[in-house]
DNA sequence: AGGGTTGTGTATCTTTTGATACCGTCGAGA
DNA sequence: TCTCGACGGTATCAAAAGATACACAACCCT
């Protein structure tokens, strides 16, 4: 791709114009396709990525069970990735697209060089971490101390709001994946929930009242 | 305090004699009371405290349950009250002093201004944000996939081997605390564990096999 | 149209965790 | 020495969540 067109393609929070002349000049462009794996568990980090368009869902691994930490979207980064970078160590995650997306990766050397070189990098890199905490700290909260109904209740809220659309396109299996618990308590519970009038289910999909 | 005597209870890792110069004469010492709240939820932070001496528990508290986010122990400041600093935000959280200790507090303008200007103060943040953030995840890992039983253990086994000591002073309420669960929970997993072996109980304290 | 795959509904059973209650013991301090 | 509060053991019951199994419908592909 040419460098302009790189450029423009970059979110305009990186600031400076050395920085984003040096972005893309380091800077790899890549499409994904959905369902593709950006970064595996114990996998060596020796570049960061930050997505241009898409989304990449980012969950953790346990035997058979997942459970889903946060999406990066457009202007972000991955907050496991960049303290994986920033220390040269493995990523204790994964990271794969659910759609179709454009990312742009780094090598890890020019993250701390930025960073003392370019406020704007900078203040993107301790927004990252903080808002990352803040969500993490958000669903540790909710895994510990609120029963799994009240979780799937604020996982449909969310994503409702997020999207602005009453209708969820997601499986149960899927769902229950995100909340890193089984299909069969999941359907229990959204069973529930229609009965008393609060949603409709349907195949593939659900539509908050 | 003479600025003498503070700059010697300065951690070794603030390198630069301008950053120890400045965090002296910015900086208030204070001396904690076992018990003592340093930060309540909903407190708005303008200054970032670092421990000098002694330990401060940091946990979340919803009703009547809490449950433990980590340990701010010397040489360490709080994540969440570095996050709430960085961006004049309040706390999601409480800090309590476990025993008497020393902390030192610094006006939280400082904390990005010396972030430009010393590097050691730089990496000291971006380390304090990633220890935190790993730390966190392990926690969150292990309240979403691991039963009690097993997180009991694992709180004795890192706590055991942090003191370096077989014995564990707890009872099995404040344990109950930690962990976000309840006495009787406790207890009976505890005498499940002395049943097989593992461990002898005693009035305030456990010991490990 | 047929066959495999995915999604959903539901029943049954077990395990884990939590709630409540009651009792005995230990230890600090009046 | 007495009393009270913190500590710990235990029984009983209830609720939440998970495991397993089966049925059927919708969808996709050839």
């Amino acid at each position: 791709m040419e460098p302009n067109e790189l450029l423009a393609k970059l979110p305009v929070a990186f600031a400076e114009p050395g920085l984003r002349e040096e972005m893309s000049r380091h800077g790899k462009y890549m499409q994904v396709g959905k369902g593709d794996t950006i970064v595996r568990e114990g996998q060596y980090l020796d570049f960061l990525p930050i997505v241009l368009k898409g989304e990449i869902r980012v969950f953790q691994q346990k035997e058979d069970r997942e459970i889903l930490l946060y999406y990066v979207r457009a202007g972000q980064t991955c907050m496991m990735s960049l303290s994986a970078a920033y220390f040269n160590n493995t990523s204790v995650s994964y990271g794969v697209a659910t759609e179709p997306s454009e990312i742009f990766v780094f090598p890890t050397r020019m993250v701390s060089e930025w960073q003392l070189k370019y406020p704007s990098w900078n203040s993107f890199l301790i927004q990252t971490f903080r808002s990352r905490y803040e969500e993490l700290l958000g669903s540790f909260e909710s895994v510990a101390f609120d029963p799994i109904e009240k979780r799937v209740m604020t996982y449909l809220t969310n994503r409702s709001r997020q999207e602005n659309s009453t209708k969820i396109a997601i499986s149960h299996q899927q769902l229950a994946y995100e909340l890193g618990t089984t299909r069969v308590v999941i359907s229990r519970i959204l069973k529930a929930f229609e009965q008393q009038g609060k949603l409709s289910l349907f195949r593939g999909y659900i539509r908050l009242k």
